[in-house]
DNA sequence: TAGTGGTCTAGACCACTGG
DNA sequence: CAGTGGTCTAGACCACTAT
């Protein structure tokens, strides 16, 4: 006789993937509530512990879930999302010393942190080489990586690139930028923002940057290429943003040309 | 005598990934290349096929390689970036008759369609209601969802909400939008567009995003919420773009307030 | 047909969490 | 300590691609 194909058609682990989904869309798995262990899921499903564990799986790529280590799987909490919007260059956050990210972060009720990872020549890639206007040789920019946090949770990495003459003049080759951040001192040295291009595209985390972002499973990034120019139609610095897609999203507010 | 656990510490699915990995990343397995078989991967390393199996998942996961049944594991190709602009809102666009998508994949040498899904009173979403402010009642807005192709390939959902009183007094309740699209009708109603919100966040597709999309794993989307205002500075329209971060990118030009 | 990836089994041991 | 997820083994059969 032959067993009951007719209906099924998909893969167990998908079948139950799909129940687990059903569970978590509707509500009766709730967020932050603990999923039945892979061994229950087995035996409910009469299938191996692996099928079992291939559904999970499924769930947690699509970012619905998250496992932890000896305790479970969980239902994914959706933080408030850090909203950066285009405002973040206006110059009053500039005087107010904190920055538009630590605005930001405030705003949600969260503590802001900022850290240094580097402060060094570099060789620029290509598109940014571009983008600056250097002729992209051996260690022809400047270039700074700082990593920020709400919370004590890594949510962005921040690279800025700068021409090696410009970090000089603006003093942004020491580590510390001084109070406003590097758009102050940038500012000091006689570089007005006038206009400013934003490329925004998302992918999955590179290794690194799982690392970097303590990224679970299944959250991509937001990959925000920033180019300022100046009073001069200069482009005088540029800078990427690397954020947690489920902790950050950007924000515009602009007219029609 | 203890097995040479010292320098390893990773998992072996790990490191094979990582092998792999640094292949893809220095070039020596250029973009289309196909990777070693699953059982000649497990070969090599006297590890089971699984755990092969297991290090080649983790890839594809990050986006850096495809597996195609029954051919093989290839490095994924990056299509050239289809580069949606903010101008896309400029009226330039609703006067030649093609409509902004058209025309960027037109500049990508590549073949636009478009698709009607659907069109049809709707329930809004909490966020949709309160941009439009409409009640948010049982079917209270005019929904319409498109899908954009490029050389028959899918790479966008696009959904529009209109209050019921724009979509009927701008002829959109029908199928077909006509010459222009969308924003020619609501402009032929007197709705001139002159502010727009844009908020924009990543996130893994859901499974209807996954099959309307054609999307393969470690793929994400990113999620574009649009809100037009008009000379009245009424919110006329919102639409939420769904877009393969794969292959397609946003482009802003902007001036701080 | 041979070779590939897709799914599954029925175990095993390890690492981590919590009472 | 029991229970959880993380990794792995050594098979098996299926579905798909190409020759």
């Amino acid at each position: 006789m032959p067993r009951d194909r007719v209906e099924s058609e998909q893969p167990a682990s998908r079948r139950i993937a799909e129940e687990l989904r059903l569970l978590i869309y509707s509500g009766a798995l709730a967020e932050g509530d603990r999923l039945p262990s892979e061994r229950h899921l087995a035996a409910e499903h009469q299938t191996a512990r692996n099928t079992a564990r291939e559904a999970v799986r499924l769930l947690a790529d699509e970012g619905l879930v998250t496992a932890e280590h000896g305790r479970g799987v969980f239902v994914r909490r959706s933080a408030p999302v850090l909203r950066f919007g285009a405002d973040r260059y206006d110059s009053a956050h500039r005087t107010s010393g904190t920055g538009p990210f630590a605005a930001e972060v405030e705003r949600q009720g969260l503590r802001p942190g900022f850290e240094v990872l580097s402060v060094a020549r570099a060789v620029p890639a290509r598109a940014i080489a571009d983008a600056l206007g250097v002729d992209g040789g051996r260690k022809s920019v400047f270039e700074r990586r700082n990593r920020h946090f709400a919370d004590d949770e890594p949510v962005q990495l921040v690279t800025t690139w700068l021409a090696i003459s410009v970090a000089q003049a603006s003093r942004l080759t020491r580590r510390d930028p001084g109070a406003g951040g590097i758009y102050a001192r940038l500012e000091d040295a006689g570089h007005v923002l006038t206009r400013y291009t934003e490329q925004v595209s998302a992918r999955m985390p590179r290794r690194e940057e799982v690392e970097a972002l303590e990224l679970p499973p299944g959250v991509p990034v937001l990959d925000l290429l920033h180019v300022g120019f100046d009073q001069h139609a200069e482009a005088f610095e540029a800078t990427r943003f690397v954020v947690r897609a489920d902790r950050g999203a950007l924000a515009y507010d602009l007219e029609p040309g």
